[in-house]
DNA sequence: CGGACTCACATACCGTGAGTACGTACCCAA
DNA sequence: TTGGGTACGTACTCACGGTATGTGAGTCCG
């Protein structure tokens, strides 16, 4: 129908000035930039509270003080959004978790410093929503497992080959990422029984103490020259 | 508006009798249930190929030769229509693989027999669609847990149970409830990694190794008598 | 056996929210 | 100065979950 076009106030100034953004870009360019990383925060802010569904965009525009044309002008869609949300929460906590890994020389212990690290960043609400719940309903395993696969997933496939291999044993690829992908299933999953427990710090000890077993279960059987292969189901049997 | 009502051709005939139900039922009562049946069964199919938020009640209730009255008649919505589902898929897996291990005594044997049992559930379209991916974002992860405890979980569970106590150790629930809570996400994970990988034979091949390695170093450990306490930890550094 | 009542649906409608078409203001380069 | 492109804003469509209400067959009771 016939619409007259209202003037628009000019969205383009922004309050605070868009932060000492790079320095070889135009102001324009910042100005976009701005925008951008608002809409991204503010849509981790709402995805991790109320889910990725119940998560409207006319609300993450509305925090973001713009409207869906400006969404639209960045993102593809609502996935893209999640998409790219999903990627800055899983790297800064790889990130953040290989920080604290730096200075650790003993694989083992490494590894016990990974896993205490993981399950922290695994309680906090972003990661736990956002990565761990709604990730994979999302993205469709396939983007998930590629998204993982350069993060998070990284850091556990590198300890894992750090700890198999400790024996001086020789272990194929394929063995250390099945291990790994195995290894992340089970941190994954202790994370979410941990946040989900009523006592956290007890429920961190338990999970602690059980992988704890489990690494020095392994620790026993590479010290003992046991190696990775299909042999080792044989010993299993009829010795209980 | 003045709406005119068209007579409506009676549906509740359906084309086939439904199946010899409950003899103590009225046949408005058979009806009704074979009719809720066939919802399940249509939404089952919708929500493995497509997903929960791809899947629409339209296409269901198309599938399923009624309209969204019937739909709401029986669920009070979308969701509690995917939970039924849910259940049905779960406990149905849950069922098959207490019945593969019906006759393995061993402990240890009977641990293998469910792992391969579950690695072959986990690959079923249905189950990793409905369970393993959209369950825990749909039912969010109070109700997936809750769901899961008296199934899947279960069996789990009561395998860790055997196991971990096999060497004649006290332990105590919290600990089992934890360790099977990892052996579950380590499980659902190795599917995971089974059903995505080119060659899934090979996958399966390695992740049975990598669970009997585990399994075997559980063995070793309670076999020397090492207690599941905090202590283990003590035993990981600097000994590499 | 017949009328009242209930159950198991069908129909028409609504609100919400993702996505789109198109217009416009502003910046920058030439 | 001006043309063009970028960075949005505005108004709209459409699909989909959910609801209000109607209707006729089944069931029960006298």
């Amino acid at each position: 129908m016939g619409w007259v076009p209202k003037p628009t106030v000019s969205k383009l100034v922004p309050k605070v000035p868009p932060l000492p953004g790079v320095p070889g870009a135009s102001r324009r360019q910042q100005y976009s930039a701005s925008t951008k990383r608002t809409l991204v925060e503010v849509a981790e802010d709402l995805f991790t509270e109320h889910g990725y569904a119940n998560a409207s965009l006319d609300a993450i525009v509305a925090g973001a003080e713009v409207t869906k044309g400006a969404l639209y002008h960045h993102f593809s869609g609502k996935q893209a959004l999640f998409e790219a949300v999903f990627e800055k929460v899983e790297s800064s906590t790889a990130k953040r978790i290989e920080q604290e890994m730096k200075g650790v020389k003993d694989p083992w212990d490494k590894a016990l410093t990974g896993l205490r690290s993981f399950l922290a960043a695994v309680q906090e609400p972003a990661y736990r929503r956002i990565v761990i719940q709604d990730g994979p309903a999302v993205l469709g395993y396939e983007r998930y497992r590629e998204q993982e696969e350069r993060s998070a997933f990284a850091v556990v496939q590198d300890i894992v080959r750090t700890v198999l291999t400790s024996g001086g044993h020789k272990v194929d690829d394929d063995m250390i990422a099945t291990f790994a992908r195995i290894f992340f299933g089970a941190l994954s999953s202790a994370g979410e029984s941990v946040s989900g427990a009523s006592d956290a710090v007890a429920a961190a000890q338990r999970v602690e103490t059980a992988i704890g077993f489990i690494l020095t279960g392994i620790q026993t059987l590479t010290d003992q020259g046991v190696a990775l292969t299909g042999d080792v189901l044989d010993g299993l049997r009829h010795d209980a």
